[in-house]
DNA sequence: TATATATCTACCTAATTGGTAGAATTAGTA
DNA sequence: TACTAATTCTACCAATTAGGTAGATATATA
């Protein structure tokens, strides 16, 4: 499962995604008719931006907008950027490659292996779902 | 992610399946080897038994063994067992179906369609591992 | 009877999840 | 200039989950 908040993003992204190219859209509307917490919709959408995929501007007439495409934005990014890793054992991640503390020697590992298969093929389900996917029915 | 407890249980299990149609194994002999704390391998022991996996005797000359083939034990089922649903939201889950409850209704939900397919995707390749799978090689 | 084993129940600590609160900053408008 | 509307920043918080540990009990064998 993912978190509510990585939920939650895919959820803002695919509002903004529908306003792609147009003006800026308000936090407060967004959380509104996706129907998330304001304050909680305030800082995911504050990481979207930090992570290249808003704009956003201040003050009266503000808001947010996407800066990119909607089909260059997969569901395995928004996944990394809140979730971590896809891999199901840290020893086969890409981006949070970590050693598995109860592995003696990865070079032996019975898991391994069968793991990176693993992985490399629920990501790619995963990279081939996008923003866009969620849009046109 | 998988958790600990699930990466423990499917270590055990190949531990186990590599002993398939022999003699009993001693909990404490599969925690030195997999390297799994041995109180925390009890409750997965534990639990794997009373899932159907295992057999096990007490006293002394006891231990556990391998009930089922391990090419009839997938990663998908110790998951669902230990982590609970595959899919990314609850409303697409199978055995843990749940109405998500940020969704207005389910009928118009953008999301679910797209996440279904990921589900059934990525469910397939966890079911083609098996416990057998990380043995031969 | 002594010993070795699984089984059961309870407990614990740290991290994570899913938020909330409130002040600061920035930009437009009257 | 003052007001207001918006993002941005920092801190906090309660409940749940993860990853265990501790100790007693039941059962089988020698």
């Amino acid at each position: 499962m993912m978190s509510k908040k990585c939920k939650y993003a895919i959820k803002a992204l695919i509002r903004l995604a529908e306003n792609y190219g147009k003006d800026y859209l308000l936090t407060a509307d967004i959380a509104k008719q996706a129907n998330i917490p304001k304050k909680f919709l305030e800082q995911i959408l504050l990481e979207l931006k930090r992570a290249g995929y808003l704009g956003s501007k201040q003050g009266f007439g503000g808001g947010y907008y996407l800066k990119v495409h909607p089909k260059k934005i997969t569901v395995a990014d928004i996944y990394r950027l809140f979730d971590g890793a896809i891999a199901l054992v840290p020893c086969v991640a890409v981006k949070y490659y970590e050693r598995c503390d109860d592995c003696r020697d990865e070079k032996i590992c019975l898991l391994r292996e069968e793991f990176l298969k693993i992985k490399d093929k629920t990501r790619d389900v995963m990279k081939k779902s996008t923003i866009l996917s969620f849009i046109k029915k």
